[in-house]
Parts: structure tokens; C-alpha cells; sequence
DNA sequence: TAATACGTAACAATTGCGGTTGCATTAATA
DNA sequence: TATTAATGCAACCGCAATTGTTACGTATTA
């Protein structure tokens, strides 16, 4: 993945959280664990708040915890809270134009992507985040 | 589309090869048609000529035609020669570290991808360059 | 021999993204 | 109440990818 940090932090903070459900994590620790910035996690995490996935605390004992049950977030979920969009990006901004191929080609890729835009979130759903986290790892210590 | 100007420029110089089959087109026309630069076009054609798609001649007389029937030609040979990846990026290229839940994620995400790169192949593959260019143009004289 | 077109390398300009710092705000706690 | 510790947010830096541009060599034709 290139592209896809943001999912990728994402998906791996989420899923450690399924592993733990009731710990409340710092933006500080879950940006030590992934090896990136508590800014960064802050960010990221934002948006999942943002689409009801997790919530945050300010203060002193703050932090972040999921905001509904581990078994009912998919991978959609995660994926569409980003709105990243991995396929179809946003439409070409060319202006009109007298060339008919132009809005042609348009029209036939943006449907083809959309429909693929479509299939990958099908298949994003079908995975839990609770797949993810093994029954013991000495690391997180579970 | 952002990320995709070489894949639409690509499209858009074959489908209008397409309807105008016999022509040669410099690079120089190619670009001031599209909006772009010459050699900006020559590095995208040169991968579509790699590919077997399209022949270039050199000197005084020369430039850029087909190198195939143009029914012959769909949008999956275009975005084949092109080497894009639109959906599924290279690898993570992570350390394989000690958190399980990195490994098991990366898997699954990336079966997921490659099944949908696959899709959006197959789906390209039904649709030909010839299926744009209208039966005639006055902007571009066909 | 002059003109034309590709092939390629090198560099500039732009863009997007992760990372970083700083500070205001909020909440628990000594 | 004062301190501590956390999020929220804005601003900025640096890096990498992409596009655009210039320059020059090579090949082909008139
Ligand atoms: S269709 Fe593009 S210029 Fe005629
Ligand atoms: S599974 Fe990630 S640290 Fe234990």
C-alpha cells in the first residue's frame, strides 16, 4: 500500500482496539504502536469519530474507545468513513470542449469505476475488525 | 479523475486514432489537441508503443499511428501498457515487526485489491477504443 | 543539406501527504 | 484552586510524485 496510510492506520488502530474493547487508548499510544505521530492519529482517527465508529475524551483520563459494538464495524465502515475513494477519483474538472471522444470516455470510465468503486465496498463489508487481533500476543499483552 | 491524466490521455489520443484510422499524428498535434505537451505525449504514447499498440516513425514524415486494427484495441490493453495499479498500490513495505494484527490485515486487504483490480480489468476489457469517436466531427474534420 | 519529428535527459513548478510545532480548551486530580 | 494530561485545530516544513519545459542527439525525408 502506497496510498492507503490513512486506512492502514485506520484499520490497525481499530482493530486493536476490537482485541481490547473497554481500554481507553491516547492519541500519544496509538501513535508510538504504528510508528507515526499522535497529530496524525488525531487526525485519522477524526473522521471514524466523525462517522460514529469511535468516540473521544478530553481531559486528563481522555482518550479514545470504540463507540459501538467491535462486532458490528466492517471494513467498509472504516474505508467509507475515510471517503478516500481508492477507484474513482473525483471527476475530471476539463472544461466542455467541442471534442465529443472527451465526454464519451468520461462518461464510460466514470461508470465503470463507480460500478468498481461499488464491488469493492461489497466486498469490504464482508469483513469484520474483530478478524483481525489473535487471542494472545505477548506484545499488546492480551 | 486526478491521478489518471496519462491513462486519459492515452484513451482520448487512441479513440480519436480510432475514428481517423490511416492518419499519422505528430506529437505536436496530439498535444495541442489535448491540452498538453509534447513531450508529455511521447512519454505516454512510448509506454502504449512498448505495449504493441501504436508504431512511431521518426523524421521528416513521421509520427504516430495505430499498430493494430483499432477494433482490436480495448480500454484493458490501454490500461495495461500503462502499468497504473489504480486500485491495488504496491505492497506495504512495512518491517514485518511483531503485531500480528499488521500481518493479518495486509493479507486480507490485499486480497481484497487484487480481486478488484481484476474486476475492473475484465470490466475494461468490454469496451473498445472504436466505441467513441463520433461518425463525424467538424472540430476535428471526420 | 535543410527541415522535421522522435527519444531522452535534465530541470522547474505544482501538488498532496505525512510529520512537526504551538497553542487553546477541557477534564481529572492533588 | 492549581496542576497535569488529554484532545482540537491551525500553520508550516519536507518529501515524493506528477506534469510541464527546455535542450540536445538521432533518424528520416524532401
Ligand atoms: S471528436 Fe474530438 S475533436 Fe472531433
Ligand atoms: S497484535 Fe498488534 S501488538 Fe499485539
Amino acid at each position: 500500500m502506497k496510498r492507503n496510510s490513512r486506512l492502514s492506520l485506520a484499520l490497525h488502530t481499530l482493530s486493536h482496539m476490537a482485541g481490547e474493547p473497554g481500554r481507553v487508548r491516547t492519541s500519544a499510544d496509538i501513535a508510538d504502536h504504528a510508528g507515526t505521530n499522535p497529530v496524525v492519529v488525531r487526525r485519522v482517527l477524526g473522521k471514524l469519530r466523525e462517522a460514529g465508529l469511535l468516540r473521544s475524551e478530553k481531559g486528563h483520563a481522555g482518550g479514545w474507545r470504540l463507540a459501538k459494538p467491535a462486532q458490528s464495524i466492517t471494513l467498509a465502515d472504516v474505508y467509507l468513513a475515510l471517503d478516500e475513494s481508492l477507484v474513482s477519483g473525483p471527476a475530471s474538472e476539463a472544461e466542455p470542449g467541442d471534442c465529443r471522444v472527451e465526454a464519451n470516455l468520461q462518461a464510460r470510465v466514470t461508470e465503470v469505476l463507480d460500478d468498481i468503486e461499488a464491488s469493492l465496498v461489497a466486498r469490504l463489508r464482508e469483513t469484520k475488525i474483530t478478524d483481525f487481533h489473535p487471542s494472545s500476543c505477548s506484545y499488546c499483552g492480551t
